[in-house]
DNA sequence: CCAGTATCCCTTTTT
DNA sequence: GGGATACTGG
């Protein structure tokens, strides 16, 4: 049934003129909390209710999820048709288009995507083969080196040049690392493997040299929606403007504000820039705040104005009352801790969920005390971000099976399983892997063939499962059990913590139950991979169970809580000691904490241990974070924990 | 050539 | 306090 929008009365003016505009190219600068999911999602309401095809609709967003949420919310407004509008992120677009032209790009036989950790193997792997005597130990290690060339293909400049920059002390090096990177580019082709930073650039290429498949595709998505566009990067931006074809339909919405992920390469100048590439651009600000208190808001306001370059907006709201963020001391780590759980159990008597309190920090191990206290009260929590679950040793391990399965002259993937195998290491596994590749007949290959190893159980193991496999056709998940029954044992004898690790992967063993292809979930893993660490959290959709939120602030992008914690607010902390001696660093690390306090509607605490030793810089850091310190009392009291 | 032990490193944030 | 790398003995 198709519900009537009366759309004046449910937006402002702005939302509402953002929401009508028809063509051509639009700016929405959206401050924090100013309905700027609100209005996208009656835009593509009313494209729909208009009668534009919903297939001709894109909708590119930051997470697969924030997509769908979206698109959900457009049909519960409209109706169903809003479903099949096209959402996702940057990447799972490239994957979807890149696998129907996969031969343009010179990926006749398909591809296979890569994640970050495989991409490093990868990486490792060619380290040692060109590693001489003389570069003994001096080379990058391999995480610094695919850090390197991902940020040289996501801003878009040459590996030299990320050098000369970002890593001066390696220059000398640089010819070789300028051969790795080359290696490396050859090994993923000759494999079929796509990093993430390849989705984007193959697409970009494609829509450049086949004029042919980017006007079919400009005609396809008439109309193009980017969320989040201050967290796009150089190629990002590109590829939009391409999309953007003849028609120039294009809307991005952000705020310039809010952009805090530099380090992968996203560039904030897109927004600011984005009325130079369009000339036509109608700009519409989004400044009126739903979301929090007045004094919070205030304080935000103070925060935020320090950052240098932005566009200039003044946010305001009409929630006025309520109480003022707090700055508080604790004595020690564990104070803080113990100071958060008394404060949460409080605030939830009075009334509120917990999963409407959320505790955020800088950086993923910030929370370690702090899970450990809330384990020992018998308070239910979730952990968002810090990517714990699919990193896993022991995940991995499982994916690395499936993935020959699915692609048996995967060599990263053959050399992870084999290396598990008693009395194989490196020399063997790789030529065991050659043997197989020569054979070229896939696991059948592997299966029957015998290898000069001395003592070869493990192998006969290994290639009774993928026989078993391969004797008939089972579902997903019935593979995924195969495998982790095979693998059991090689757990047990790994990890003395083998019990939680192997409810991992009976977790692991659930999610697979959800896919009908081992193509889809291997892509989704890589593309979409569960945002939380372990335990059930991972399945549970329903968002009122009673958990307090623990996060990171990256993850918490987007979201909002009736109170937020905020705690390592200590200078070294937050901002991170990495980031201090770097300008632009540092105004990223302000954005950040702008995020941060912009989560929360009517609490908001800092807290920060006094005095810490940090080992890493050897230094003692004990003052407040920079971005909060010198605030006047009446907008940001301070309190010590031991007044309390 | 593998496996076990010593040593050093660094520890953001994520598609 | 952990993971990756380097070294050494079997």
């Amino acid at each position: 049934m198709n519900r009537r929008i009366i759309y004046e009365k449910e937006l402002n003016p702005s939302q509402l003129e953002a929401v009508r505009f028809n063509r051509g190219p639009l700016l929405v600068i959206a401050g924090a909390g100013s309905g700027k999911t609100r209005t996208l999602t009656y835009r593509v309401a009313r494209l729909v209710d208009e009668g534009v095809p919903p297939g001709s609709i894109l909708l590119l967003t930051f997470t697969r999820k924030s997509a769908q949420e979206m698109l959900k919310r457009a049909a519960r407004l409209l109706d169903s048709r809003c479903q099949n509008v096209s959402g996702g992120t940057f990447h799972s677009f490239a994957y979807a288009v890149l696998r129907r032209y996969a031969f343009e790009v010179g990926f006749e036989n398909g591809f296979s995507i890569i994640d970050r950790s495989d991409a490093e193997d990868l990486i490792g792997m060619l380290r040692k083969e060109f590693m001489g005597p003389s570069t003994h130990g001096a080379l990058p290690r391999k995480q610094t080196l695919t850090n390197i060339f991902s940020r040289a293909a996501n801003k878009n400049l040459s590996v030299e040049e990320i050098v000369e920059n970002d890593y001066p002390h390696f220059f000398r090096y640089m010819e070789l690392i300028h051969t790795l990177s080359k290696a490396y580019r050859k090994q993923k082709i000759e494999h079929r493997f796509m990093d993430y930073d390849d989705l984007l650039i193959y697409l970009k290429m494609l829509l450049n040299e086949h004029p042919d498949i980017r006007d079919k595709t400009c005609s396809t998505y008439q109309y193009l929606m980017v969320d989040e566009y201050q967290d796009t990067n150089k190629i990002q931006a590109d590829i939009v403007y391409l999309l953007s074809g003849k028609h120039r339909n294009i809307m991005v919405v952000g705020d310039d504000s809010q952009s805090i992920y530099a380090f992968r390469g996203a560039n904030f100048e897109n927004i600011m820039r984005f009325p130079d590439i369009f000339p036509e651009t109608r700009i519409i600000r989004l400044e009126e705040n739903y979301r929090s208190t007045e004094p919070i808001l205030k304080l935000t306001n103070v925060i935020i104005d320090r950052a240098t370059r932005k566009y200039s907006k003044i946010l305001f709201t009409r929630k006025t009352g309520g109480t003022p963020p707090l700055l508080i001391e604790a004595q020690s780590e564990n104070r803080q801790s113990r100071f958060l759980i008394e404060k949460v159990l409080g605030i939830h008597r009075s009334g509120v969920p917990l999963n409407q309190i959320a505790v955020l920090f800088r950086a993923s191990f910030h929370s370690f005390d702090l899970e450990i206290e809330l384990n020992r009260e018998g308070i239910p929590f979730i952990k968002v971000g810090g990517g714990k679950f699919i990193e896993s040793a022991h995940i991995k391990d499982i994916l690395a099976h499936l993935k020959v399965i699915f692609n048996p002259y995967d060599r990263i993937s053959w050399y992870r399983i084999l290396l598990l195998l008693d009395h194989i290491g490196p020399k063997t596994a790789l030529d065991i892997y050659e043997r197989i590749s020569a054979l070229n007949s896939g696991c059948a290959g592997f299966v029957h063939s015998s290898f000069k190893t001395s003592r070869s159980q493990g192998l006969d193991t290994l290639k009774r499962l993928f026989s078993d496999i391969d004797a008939e056709p089972m579902s997903v998940a019935r593979l995924g059990e195969a495998v982790v029954r095979y693998y059991l044992p090689i757990l047990r004898k790994k990890y003395d913590d083998h019990p939680k690790r192997s409810r991992d992967l009976e977790h692991l063993v659930v999610m697979m139950e959800r896919y009908e292809q081992l193509e889809s979930f291997l892509t989704d893993m890589a593309l979409e991979p569960p945002n939380t660490s372990q335990n059930d959290a991972v399945f549970s959709d329903t968002s009122n169970d009673e958990r307090l939120v623990l996060s990171t602030v990256h993850s918490a992008k987007g979201l909002e809580w009736h109170t937020v914690f905020i705690i390592w607010a200590l200078d070294g902390r937050f901002p991170s000691i990495h980031a201090v001696h770097d300008e632009k660093d540092l105004e990223e690390e302000l954005r950040l904490m702008y995020v941060a306090a912009t989560r929360a509607r009517e609490n908001l605490f800092f807290t920060y241990p006094v005095q810490i030793y940090d080992r890493i810089s050897g230094m003692v850091l004990n003052r407040p974070c920079r971005f909060i310190d010198n605030i006047p009392d009446d907008i940001l009291p301070k309190l010590s924990d031991s007044d309390l």
